[in-house]
DNA sequence: CTTGTGCCCTGACCGC
DNA sequence: TGCGGTCAGGGCACAA
C-alpha cells in the first residue's frame, strides 16, 4: 500500500526515464480512473515529477501552455515502465506511450497505470475548468520539507481529543502517513497509539515529529515496504518490511524488549504496538 | 466544527 | 477442488 516512502520511491524510479519525453499516445482502458480535463493527455511534454504527501504531480508543458497530471495510487495502484509495447496485463487502466522529443534519439517507452482494486485516481488538469481534488488541496505539512519540525504539529494537535493513531492518519495534519508508518512512527517515538493527541507534552511532540522524519527517511532509503503489492516503476520491491518493528507483528516478540506485540482496532484500522515500549504515559502508570 | 461508520474493489487466505 | 466468509485500508460521503 503506497504511503509517502513508496510514492517517493516511484517518483525517483520514473524521474530519469520520463522527464523530457512527450506523451505521443494515450489509451484510457477504464473510464472513471482518469478525471479532470476532457482533453486527451497527448502532445504534452513531461517536464518534472514532484510529490506532495502520497500524491505524484507530473508537470506538463506544450508550447507556452502548462498542465498537471496528479496521481494517487491509493491501495494497489502502480505506475510501471515498459520498454516494449506489450499486451496490457490484467487491471491496466491507462497506457501512455512516451516518445523522445523530436530530434532526440531513442525509442518509445510505455508508462502503465495498473490497479487491481481500482481505488486509485489520476487527474489531468489541462485547463481552468479542472481543479485538483480536495484531498490534495487540504494536505497538511510535508514531513520531508526542511522546515518541518514539532512547531508544525501543536496547533493541529491541541484541539484534538481523538487518538494519536487517528490524528497521524489524518492527511490534513501531516501529509503522507498511512497505516504502516503511523504504527512505526508511534513505536519509534515510544507513544501509545490510543493516547489522546491533545495530551502530548512539548517534549513528546518533539519526539513524535523527529520520529516521523526519521522513519520516513529510513523507509525511503530501503525503497519502501513491500508486503503484498507495492513495486516501483521498474517492478522492484522495497526492503523496509524487514525493518518493521510493530506493523504486522502482532503475537511476535518485540524486537526491542521481547514483549508480545499487541494488535487492536483504532480509527477503523488495525493497529499494532508494544505494551512496554509504548506506554500510555499517564502519571499513575509512572513508577 | 468534530468524530465515527460504511463504502468502494479485488485477491489472498482460511475453514469446511 | 471448490466455495463462502473475512480481511486488507485511503479517501470520501454522510450522519450525528
Amino acid at each position: 500500500m503506497p504511503e509517502l516512502p513508496e510514492v517517493e520511491t516511484v517518483r525517483r524510479s520514473l524521474l530519469p526515464v520520463v522527464c523530457g519525453r512527450v506523451i505521443g499516445h494515450a489509451e484510457v482502458l477504464t473510464p472513471g480512473v482518469l478525471l479532470g480535463s476532457a482533453t486527451p493527455p497527448t502532445g504534452w511534454r513531461i517536464d518534472q515529477i514532484s510529490r506532495r504527501g502520497k500524491y505524484l504531480v507530473f508537470g506538463l508543458t506544450s508550447g507556452q501552455k502548462t498542465a498537471q497530471l496528479i496521481v494517487h495510487l491509493r491501495m494497489t495502484g502502480r505506475l510501471l515502465l515498459q520498454e516494449t509495447d506489450q499486451q496490457p496485463v490484467k487491471h491496466t487502466h491507462i497506457r501512455l506511450r512516451l516518445d523522445p522529443e523530436s530530434g532526440q534519439p531513442g525509442g518509445s517507452i510505455w508508462l502503465i497505470y495498473n490497479d487491481p482494486r481500482r481505488f486509485g485516481r489520476l487527474w489531468l488538469l489541462a485547463d481552468k475548468s479542472a481543479t485538483p481534488p480536495a484531498g490534495f488541496l487540504n494536505l497538511g505539512p510535508e514531513p520531508l520539507d526542511p522546515d518541518f519540525n514539532a512547531n508544525c504539529l501543536p496547533e493541529k494537535f491541541r484541539n484534538r481529543r481523538s487518538s494519536l493513531k487517528a490524528v497521524l492518519l489524518d492527511q490534513t495534519v501531516v501529509a503522507g502517513l498511512g497505516n504502516i508508518y503511523a504504527d512505526e512512527v508511534l513505536f519509534d517515538s515510544g507513544l501509545h497509539p490510543a493516547r489522546p493527541a491533545s495530551s502530548l507534552s512539548s517534549a513528546e511532540l518533539e519526539r513524535l515529529s523527529a520520529s516521523i522524519v526519521q522513519v520516513l527517511n529510513h523507509a525511503i532509503d530501503c525503497q519502501g515496504t513491500t508486503l503484498r503489492d507495492y513495486v516501483d516503476g521498474w517492478n522492484r520491491k522495497g526492503t523496509f518490511q524487514d525493518c518493521l518493528m510493530v506493523y504486522g507483528r502482532a503475537g511476535l516478540p518485540c524486537r526491542q524488549c521481547g514483549t508480545t506485540i499487541r494488535q487492536t482496532r483504532l480509527a477503523g484500522r488495525s493497529t499494532c504496538w508494544c505494551p512496554v515500549c509504548q506506554q500510555k504515559g499517564d502519571a499513575d502508570e509512572t513508577p
